[in-house]
DNA sequence: CTTATTATTGACCACTGTTCAGTAAATCCA
DNA sequence: TGGATTTACTGAACAGTGGTCAATAATAAG
């Protein structure tokens, strides 16, 4: 069998990125292989490699869709001017989307904090979306003279918030003293933002 | 040919060990292979898994040894009582490691924070060294009755470290506006102590 | 001196990401 | 209409992965 053209480019890529992503939720980004994908929409292997790069290129395009559906999220967060309140209330936004989507979120932090291959610009830009929220929602806490501090701050936070939600829960480090993630990550901002 | 015997066993795991951890070093945890690491050592594939349970398993070792190392380091720094600056002193031991090991380091992280691998105890038993001495460098911040707090802030502040020193260097958002790991870091402990 | 144990091999398994010559369908052009 | 060209797709192949295990030979034990 050759061409079949039962769906568009488009279509197909879509369909790709919709079945890869359904991996990624159900078994792990561990789970998700090239032939796996392929067998799942009916074509073969070589397919894939038509529609992406490579197979980072596929983990990417499903990071970016995650970024964007966060992003989404957090633009329903309107801000009041209260630093505090408003940063906390975008941290349970954070929170409930990882709760919501703990596999995917781990795709991104996975693959997304990796050295080794360059990240694609539309992933950097979500990044930064997000990014610019928070720096928006602690703006009260500087002076019109020290958005450097802001800008820091916000990226600041974000790595931290990062390194919490990556502590494998497993590790009795966590369960010991029972301390879950939502109150680590609670700390942190209370206190890092109370320290400003 | 088989039974050699021109190794102990402990000699020979020791040897395996050194020659993973240099292929780490040198060339990253993504190239570190079971069959790179025997024939460097001049074994076959098969013996590296008479030596070790599985291919995790020898990772964590070398894990094991990293912490084990960064555990020494920390142990020549002297508290002094002062919270604000034994904390900023062991940031610094703890920066200069990293810079000193930065492959080590990465592959303590990446491996280390997998929660779809049982972390062996003794690498949990190391990393909980290094939370009691950052605990009891941030102790004097915290009353007699709230251990607990002490507990989870040095939990939070490693936590939120890991997390800035895994924002990768190549990305815009850090190289931007030139802000540097250090930097980054030093932030996070100033206000967070502060905020205390 | 035989027996049991142990260290080591190397072939093998099922899998991975990736490439590419070949093929057939769709499209274009005369 | 019909032949040439472009395009989508396959499936076999490649070099590699982590992992297993019967076979073997050297050593240790009785």
């Amino acid at each position: 069998m050759a061409r079949r053209a039962d769906h568009s480019r488009d279509d197909l890529t879509e369909i790709a990125l919709a079945t890869a992503t359904r991996i990624i939720e159900t078994e792990g980004l561990q789970s998700l292989t090239t032939r796996k994908v392929a067998a799942e929409i009916g074509y073969s292997p070589g397919t894939i490699y038509n529609l992406f790069e490579d197979f980072d290129a596929l983990i990417s395009r499903v990071n970016i869709r995650t970024m964007q559906k966060f992003n989404a999220s957090l633009g329903k967060v309107q801000l009041t001017g209260d630093a505090i309140s408003d940063a906390k209330e975008i941290l349970q936004v954070y929170l409930d989307f990882i709760s919501m989507n703990p596999s995917l979120w781990a795709s991104n932090i996975t693959h997304g904090s990796r050295e080794d291959i360059q990240q694609p610009a539309e992933f950097l830009q979500e990044l930064d979306k997000a990014f610019q929220k928070v720096e928006a929602a602690i703006a009260p806490l500087f002076d019109a003279d020290s958005k450097r501090e802001a800008w820091i701050s916000a990226r600041v936070l974000w790595a931290s918030l990062q390194g919490i939600v990556s502590m494998p829960a497993n590790a009795r480090i966590i369960s010991e003293k029972s301390m879950t993630t939502k109150e680590m990550a609670e700390n942190l901002v209370d206190k890092y933002l109370r320290g400003i």
